[in-house]
DNA sequence: ATTTATTAGTTGTCTAGTCAACTTTGCAGC
DNA sequence: GCTGCAAAGTTGACTAGACAACTAATAAAT
């Protein structure tokens, strides 16, 4: 029996948990919340990504980011232009006061990152951080997988 | 710069949503969800605990594991009764009915952590399964203390 | 060229989870 | 004994997110 406990399952979920917790608390002073970061994040380094993109970037149903979109667009955060090769698509853009308040969002997220991780040393994080991506890996494929041969 | 960069969020995160997302595919069996799992497992080994000790042993806020613990009782997987030592608590049993499908429900479970670290040798497991519980000590902590400092 | 299958996006409905306000009970201190 | 104050639980209102069903547009198949 070489079981990694269920324990792995608890922790990210603990985890997530209170990152969510934090992050809201951090984000309002800006009008954003948990569910809107990501979006602003990723869309600083994918300009012209477009919703169903951004949506498997951040493993989060396309219903969520439509809905998280329209949001962003509301607060003048982002902007959104029919893509002229695809009509049934969006490309989505930052706009200046959207990519202005990223400076602060990201130094706010980094600094929970850097206090959560303060009992690890450098080495032991970067190690955290490989096996995740490793881990997220298998999960992202094995999700759609196990639907099928139950 | 030394910092832990923000994708711990994200990879946490991420593997949190394909695990719900699994979860309830496979739990959906017996008429559990992700939801509710994480109450049966912690009452096998904390008979007789309360509602209150259950929210903090999860990370769950209360209001969430008083509903959920109603929807327990209500399929006769839980008991609750009054605390004859503290009128405010109910003290948590489970039924023989919520006993016996754990065993199914572990499986599960562990069969999705097993899936997921399959990328990982035993020793990164264990590693990992170490560094997050470190993590997961700060982050509990901190998710308080930041919202005074600010 | 027309059917067929996929893909982008939206909307409705549901579960997961947080926060705040409240009630009841217990536990101080005086 | 009261007068606070903290803890257990509940409820309401809200955000995060998943899933299903749908529309519209593209791509593939014949």
């Amino acid at each position: 029996m070489n079981d990694v406990p269920i324990k792995l399952s608890k922790f990210t979920g603990s985890i997530y948990r209170c990152t969510q917790v934090y992050a809201n608390e951090i984000l309002k002073q800006f009008g954003l919340t948990s569910g809107s970061y990501p979006y602003l994040l990723t869309l600083l380094s994918n300009d012209g990504i477009n919703q169903n993109q951004i949506s498997r970037e951040l493993d989060i149903d396309k219903a969520m980011s439509a809905r998280e979109i329209k949001k962003l667009i509301r607060f003048g955060y982002v902007e959104k232009e029919i893509d002229p090769e695809d009509a049934r698509a969006y490309k989505l853009y930052l706009m200046e006061e959207g990519r202005s308040l990223i400076p602060e969002v990201l130094q706010a997220m980094n600094h929970w990152n850097n206090i959560i991780t303060q009992g690890l040393n450098d080495q032991e994080k970067k190690e955290l951080v490989r096996m995740l991506d490793i881990v997220l890996k298998e999960a992202k494929y094995y999700r759609c997988i196990q639907k099928s041969d139950a």
